[in-house]
DNA sequence: ACAGAAAACAGGAATGATTACTGTTTTTAA
DNA sequence: TTAAAAACAGTAATCATTCCTGTTTTCTGT
């Protein structure tokens, strides 16, 4: 794991992901931060987020349009994405799957686990 | 859903990706078909897993190492990617989710799950 | 079986998210 | 304070996927 693990433009963009709901794509939280550091670049949302990842500070949720949408939330729960407004949600709670078990019995070692239900949210249905 | 349904790759195609287990990239398809289609275009390729895909033929399965793999094997179940050989296992019986009653009782509409554990295989494991 | 019409296709160009490169700026640690 | 290490900006490169155009295959009605 590289870095001395501080700067501030780092700093900033952890705060932006984990202060959000919204499962942020890389490209969203630039365009949040650029009025603020004006000369931020792409490349280092994306750097950072990529070790943020590898820290297991922040997770891949899905990949909603082209685009890794992630999330500070790095607790067990699966996710909501609406095929309609590209809204993901946090789902509470995700399933102990008794799959999991069955896996490590078999020499299978789990890292993560990725649970995503796809279809069209209440707000998108009721419009 | 468009198309007359019928080509002579397209059923070339569907074979391919129905007779391996291997949760096939469509660069992989394409590769697999090209010395017995000579003049197949990779776009082709791309084209025809597209319809299946709207058609609920096949569905994506995970992006692994920036490639989206797919299954012609449609019915309810999980998968494991393995980080290490990038290799895709199915895996029998996915859990009944008691995530999805929740929430189409609250008017979302789910048209699809995707379940993943990410890992470590037990090929990878012991070598 | 044959002739348009519709759909699919090849081949290559375009798109767009992500990554890599290089010279400059920040951060660290002594 | 200062030199080494890490991060960064800005831009170029990569690479999966999609789009475009002229050609070929498939279909449908006769």
């Amino acid at each position: 794991m590289t870095g001395h693990n501080f700067s501030s433009k780092r700093e900033a963009i952890f705060k932006t992901i984990a202060s959000t709901k919204s499962h942020p794509s890389a490209k969203w939280v630039y365009e949040q931060l650029k009025d603020e550091i004006p000369n931020l670049s792409l490349g280092t949302v994306y750097r950072n987020i990529a070790l943020f990842k590898e820290q297991g500070r922040v997770i891949a949720v899905a990949n909603v349009d082209g685009e890794e949408r992630i999330d500070a939330d790095v607790t067990d729960h699966a996710h909501f994405v609406c095929e309609c407004c590209n809204c993901v949600y946090d789902l509470v709670s995700s399933e102990q799957s008794p799959l999991e078990k069955e896996l490590s019995q078999n020499g299978f070692e789990i890292t993560r686990k990725n649970v995503v239900f796809y279809g069209i949210c209440q707000k998108c249905s009721t419009n």
